[in-house]
DNA sequence: AGTCAAATGCAAATAAGTTTTCAATTGCAA
DNA sequence: TTGCAATTGAAAACTTATTTGCATTTGACT
């Protein structure tokens, strides 16, 4: 299952020196959340961020009128959470368990170790968090300026991170359009287009793409 | 003039001690560009930030089909530029004096001082940047789930910032276009209809607001 | 195998926004 | 004050996406 994220899924976990990360990991203390289940609320008190050891975490913002607004789909290697926990501010989006997933909690003391095992984690978390900033601009940039088939490729094309043709996306037509930001219906077409291309495969609860290069070349033209 | 900023737009100085942002304003190395003239383009090294002193300064990205994307107009008080500065990579959107301004540079050396002078500086600039990510997330979210009037209302009360009703905002309808992601076309339309309703009163170049709790619940229904 | 909820496919009516074109207005400057 | 470029207003045709309703398919679970 390929989960990588369009925006805010971060590898700062990953780029930590290996001896640091493996502490990290060996120590870290590991919460379970079954799919569906909340993480985090708008509002909640930010007392730590979270590293995805599996699974997925959906990111994004239930508006009262049942609306979602989809952020990002966080997978495993990435963390999520630590805008608000180092802003000082409470939670602005919601979490929920997109399937049967592990975290690992990075606390103040978790971090205060990190930081103390490594002087450079503090300029990784900014840059971390200049490239979140930097991603949330390219998606408001892309929803003005590209075409709903172009921005399923985008986003598609993230959802499969560097994975080779014959990934398989796990998501429903009804998630892809929550992140895309359409209705299910226009995602619809757009997948049906990809498929006319022979670039995709739709299936029952996934996407499975078969031409990586050609979904670039959409976005390009 | 008034140009606060509907993102990216921050008050990092303002929130240094007292001495600290004195010291920065007596000592700084000032800059001055001529309204139109490009302050930084997408692909430059980011070797600095800058803090506007008087003047605002519109942030975004010019395509190459002439389209203009803008994310921020930045204004006096404010700072724009930490974000490739602090993230270490290469300038991803492009900045251009909206006006005659007078800017002041922070580099390195700059930041350094800053830092030395103030320890919480980092934790500053932190909270900077996950302020701007919440408000591009804020951004996505209005641009997908609110109507243009909507949309501009929320533009507007932003870029009078703190004002009384009788704000006098210096944007012609291309430049609120641009900004709210639409049509000047549309832009007219939305306008017309706040001006019919008695909370703004269109001119030539800009847009008097008389009744900002009005444009609040324009967006709340 | 049969049941059921979730997911997908499809079509018509509707809504929203864009594009294009042209006219009218404004304010600056010669 | 007269010319001129920038800005605004307005209308029509067009494109895109949404909404709504219903039928069909899929896969998990009995």
């Amino acid at each position: 299952m390929t989960t990588a994220s369009p925006i805010a899924g971060t590898g700062f976990v990953m780029a930590l020196p290996e001896t640091v990360r493996a502490d990290l990991l060996a120590r870290g203390k590991r919460r379970y959340f079954d799919r569906g289940q909340i993480i985090q609320q708008r509002g909640d008190p930010a007392r730590e961020f979270w590293y995805v050891e599996s699974g997925s975490v959906q990111i994004g913002r239930y508006g009262m009128d049942g609306r979602l607004t989809l952020f990002a789909l966080i997978g495993a290697g990435e963390t999520f959470g630590e805008l608000a926990f180092l802003g000082e501010f409470p939670r602005t989006v919601d979490a929920i368990a997109g399937s049967d997933c592990q975290l690992i909690r990075i606390g103040d003391k978790e971090l205060q170790s990190l930081m103390d095992s490594d002087p450079a984690v503090t300029r990784l978390l900014l840059k971390t968090m200049a490239l979140t900033v930097q991603q949330a601009f390219n998606l408001i940039e892309s929803s003005r300026n590209l075409s709903v088939p172009q921005r399923l490729a985008q986003a598609l094309l993230q959802l499969c991170g560097d994975q080779q043709d014959g990934a398989r996306i796990m998501a429903t037509q009804q998630d892809l359009a929550d992140l895309v930001g359409v209705s299910r219906v226009s995602l619809g077409k757009a997948l049906a287009g990809l498929e006319a291309a022979g670039m995709i495969e739709p299936g029952y609860g996934f996407v499975t793409v078969r031409d990586a290069s050609g979904l670039r070349t959409v976005i390009g033209g």
